[in-house]
Formats: structure tokens, C-alpha cells, sequence
DNA sequence: ATAGCCTTGAC
DNA sequence: TCAAGGCTA
């Protein structure tokens, strides 16, 4: 029986999903699987992760789904590569359908498969899945990469018709008879966390709907008060990992709130930089930023990562996020800024600090905007404008109601003094860019 | 080629 | 008001 994989990645659902839309149209009974790719496993730092738990449950729904229509699901552990070109071996794959992922090492994965699948004969097809729009899908008016924000959002909802935010199939077209059923024994058991060498970790949970209306209604005055619980959308999570679709989180918010709409845009502007500007994933993206004396001190650094700052608004923002694995944006911003600024740590180590602990981790929009924050990006705030933890915990907390949430004995002598005086902190990081960036 | 613009500021 | 300079039309 000829079959054609369905190789779920970023997408963990059936529901308006292009490439497994694509698949049961296809004509060929579709086995849907999932790798969970032991290059990615191994170099995670904790054996407990909220993460991988995350997935691993929204895998099991997708199992349960697939076979309760009658259908067999796969899941592997291993390089993606190796576990493919075993399964080509053994079933008689024509196809395998799959959405596209604009990350350096997935474009590299998915070339080195695509290489692979093609010396064995079997077709290999990407979709456009996780954005509207991608690639060179938005260009300026002279043929050239967009760069300012603004202008993108502009072209972006100038071309955003409804008809692209519909969506691909539906649980209804997933149906037995476009499944493959194989054999208990040739499917063989899906892996566990604890096969994998890994451990439940039970952190924030998002659930798997849209947030509530008015949630959406009045993001764009709320985000900016850290101190509500249900501030900022939370969808982050969901759109990592493609739990909801982008098309109808984007239709949601094309319908209640336009500022909400532009923060999912910021989203494909991120990855379509990314996809242009690989290298700006470990460098800046501005040359003359490429040789910043960043002071890099460790001590400092781990006083960053800990919320012993000095600074409230800092502090509680970094306790926040390792305890729950989630930041609300403005205070997201407040922690870079600080960390690239006042202690000029090379906004690398926040990134990096950032990608094992928010459970929302999205290469493409992490660097934008550490890269954006650091004043190194191709969209970019001002070098020289730096953000007062100050004025900032003036304007988003002012009754301190975030901040002893997350840090009780601010006020007390037991929270400690500023680490870095403001005033000299800012000054010391415009100087040494100043001087650093003259060619 | 040149004028106006540039996510969310600070003082 | 101030702080550059590149992007965009």
C-alpha cells in the first residue's frame, strides 16, 4: 500500500493546518507523524522541561485524534534524517507533506530531507502553514527586503484579503478514509517522556482556544499593566507551537482589535527577516554593531538571571519568568533593555537566557527583538535611547502591585541596592557604543 | 535625489 | 527638545 506521510513540526494540530489539508487531499492514505528530533533533545539544559512536556501531550491528542478516525499515528525519536529515510525503508512512502519552517537549522533539515527523500524517489512537498505571508511575499515598491515596520504593516494589510485568513480543511475532512491503517506491530509505540530521558514538568498551561473576546478587545490598553493576570493574549504559546492557527488567530483579531492584529504581524516580519538574514541569529544585523565592547560580567549577569538587580520592576520581571515561563511584553522589553544597557551584556546572553526559559521561545521573534533592543537590528530602537527601569515602573506599576507579586521584600532591607546607578549605567553604554561604531 | 519617516522614551 | 542615520516613496 502506497502511503503518504504527513511530518507534523510546529503545527501540532489537525484543524486548519495547510500541509495536512494538502496530504488528505492528496489522494494516497495519509500517515501522520511525529519526530521528536534527539539533535534539538540532547542540548536541552534540564531533564525536566516544561516544553517537551507541552508537546509530548499535544502529540498524545494528535495520537488519540488519528486513531480514533481510524487512522495510525507515528512518533519516532532520533534525527529527523535517519528516522525518514528507516521509515521510507519500510512502508512504500510516495510522499511525505510537511510545512514549511523558516528557522537556519530547520531550513537545513528540511534541504538535507529533502535531498534524501529525493535519492529514494518519494516526492517532498512544503507548505506555507505558520504565517501569512513569507519569504519575498512582501516586498518594497524598489524590489527590496522591507526593513521599517511600519511600512511592511502597511503593504501587509493592504494584501491581507479574508480569504487568506480561511482555513485549510477541518477536523470534518479527517476522515478514515484518508488515513492509513497500519499495523499495531509495524507502528510500533509511540515514545514517553521518560523513554526519551526526560521528566514532567508542570508549568504554565495554555489552554487550546482563543482568548476570551474581551481579553482581545482591550489588549492594546491592558499589555501595559504587567499586574493583570489576563493583560497580554497568551496566545504566544500556542502560535510556537501551532496549536491554533495563525489564519484564525489573525481573523480574531482583524475583528476585534487592530493592535492586536499588528503584534501577529510583528510575528511574520520577524521570521521573513529571519528567512532573508540568516546570520542575524548569532550577529548583529548591522555591521558597524559587530564590535561592541560588551562588559560581559558573569556576576552581574547571574544577578540579571536571579531578579537581584536592584531595580523592581527588573527583578520582578526575571522571577516572573523563571517561575512561570512567561513575560508580558512590556516588561520583556524592560529586562533586555536592561541587561544590554545598564550591565552592557551582550544581548546574545539574554537571548540565550530567554530560549531556555520562556515556554513562547520563537527564534525568529526572540532575536528581532533583542536585536531591536540592543539597538543592532535591522529594525531597530535608537542606539542611544535607553529605558528607565524607573520611568517604566512608573507608567506600568506605579502601586507596586506587579512587583511584590513576584518580589515580597522590595522596600524592605532586605531587597538589595541598584547595581548599576541609572544615569551612569545609560551613559556608560551610549559612550562605549559611540566610540565602537565609528568605522 | 531628497524629504519625511522610524513599535511602545527620557529629561 | 534631544539624540543618528538608514529606509522608503
Amino acid at each position: 500500500m502506497k502511503i503518504c506521510i504527513f511530518w507534523h513540526r510546529r503545527d501540532l494540530r489537525i484543524h486548519d493546518n495547510a500541509g495536512l489539508a494538502a496530504a488528505l487531499a492528496s489522494g494516497l492514505p495519509v500517515v501522520p507523524l511525529f519526530i521528536y528530533d534527539s539533535d534539538i533533545l540532547e542540548h536541552l539544559p534540564d531533564k525536566a522541561d516544561a516544553r517537551l512536556t507541552f508537546i509530548y501531550d499535544e502529540v498524545e491528542k494528535l495520537a488519540q485524534q488519528t486513531e480514533a478516525a481510524g487512522g495510525t499515528f507515528l512518533a519516532r525519536y532520533g534525527k529527523p534524517a535517519d528516522i525518514l529515510a528507516a521509515l521510507v525503508e519500510e512502508f512504500e512512502v510516495a510522499t511525505v507533506h510537511t510545512n514549511e519552517d523558516y528557522e537556519p537549522y530547520a531550513r537545513q533539515r528540511d534541504t538535507a530531507v529533502g535531498e534524501l527523500l529525493r535519492q529514494h524517489h518519494v516526492d517532498f512537498f512544503l507548505y506555507k502553514d505558520q504565517v501569512i505571508f513569507a519569504k519575498d511575499d512582501i516586498m518594497t515598491k524598489s524590489g527590496t527586503v522591507p526593513k521599517v515596520f511600519g511600512a511592511y504593516h502597511k503593504a501587509f494589510l493592504a494584501k491581507l484579503t479574508d480569504d487568506l485568513l480561511l482555513p485549510f480543511g477541518s477536523a470534518d475532512a479527517f476522515i478514515q478514509e484518508n488515513l492509513a491503517r497500519l499495523p499495531a506491530e509495524k507502528a510500533g509505540p509511540r515514545p514517553t517522556l521518560a523513554s526519551m530521558g526526560f521528566a514532567r514538568k508542570e508549568q504554565f498551561v495554555p489552554t487550546a482556544d482563543l482568548p476570551a473576546e474581551e481579553v482581545v478587545r482591550s489588549y492594546h490598553t491592558t499589555r501595559n499593566t504587567p499586574a493583570l493576570q489576563n493583560g497580554t493574549t497568551r496566545l504566544s504559546v500556542q502560535l510556537r507551537f501551532g496549536t491554533l492557527s495563525v489564519r484564525q488567530t489573525m481573523r480574531q483579531a482583524k475583528a476585534l482589535n487592530p493592535k492586536l492584529l499588528a503584534e501577529i504581524i510583528w510575528r511574520d516580519f520577524f521570521m521573513m527577516l529571519l528567512w532573508h538574514y540568516p546570520n542575524t541569529a548569532t550577529e548583529a544585523y548591522d555591521p558597524k554593531m559587530r564590535h561592541i565592547p560588551y562588559r560581559n560580567n558573569e556576576d552581574e549577569f547571574r544577578a540579571w538571571c536571579e531578579g537581584r538587580t536592584g531595580y523592581p520592576l527588573v527583578d520582578a520581571g526575571m522571577r516572573e519568568l523563571n517561575q512561570t515561563g512567561y513575560l508580558p511584553n512590556r516588561v520583556r522589553m524592560t529586562v533586555a533593555g536592561f541587561l544590554v544597557k545598564h550591565l552592557f551584556i551582550d544581548w546574545r546572553w539574554g537571548e540565550r537566557y530567554f530560549a531556555d526559559k520562556l515556554l513562547d521561545y520563537e527564534l525568529a521573534n526572540n532575536i528581532g527583538n533583542w536585536q531591536w533592543m540592543a539597538g543592532t537590528g535591522a529594525v531597530s530602537a535608537p542606539w542611544f535611547r535607553v529605558y528607565s527601569p524607573e520611568s517604566q515602573l512608573a507608567q506600568v506599576d506605579p502601586e507596586l502591585k506587579y512587583v511584590k507579586r513576584w518580589v515580597p521584600e522590595v522596600g524592605t532591607s532586605k531587597y538589595p541596592a541598584p547595581i548599576v546607578e541609572h544615569k551612569f549605567g545609560r551613559e556608560r553604554a551610549v559612550e562605549a557604543i559611540r566610540a565602537a561604531r565609528v568605522m
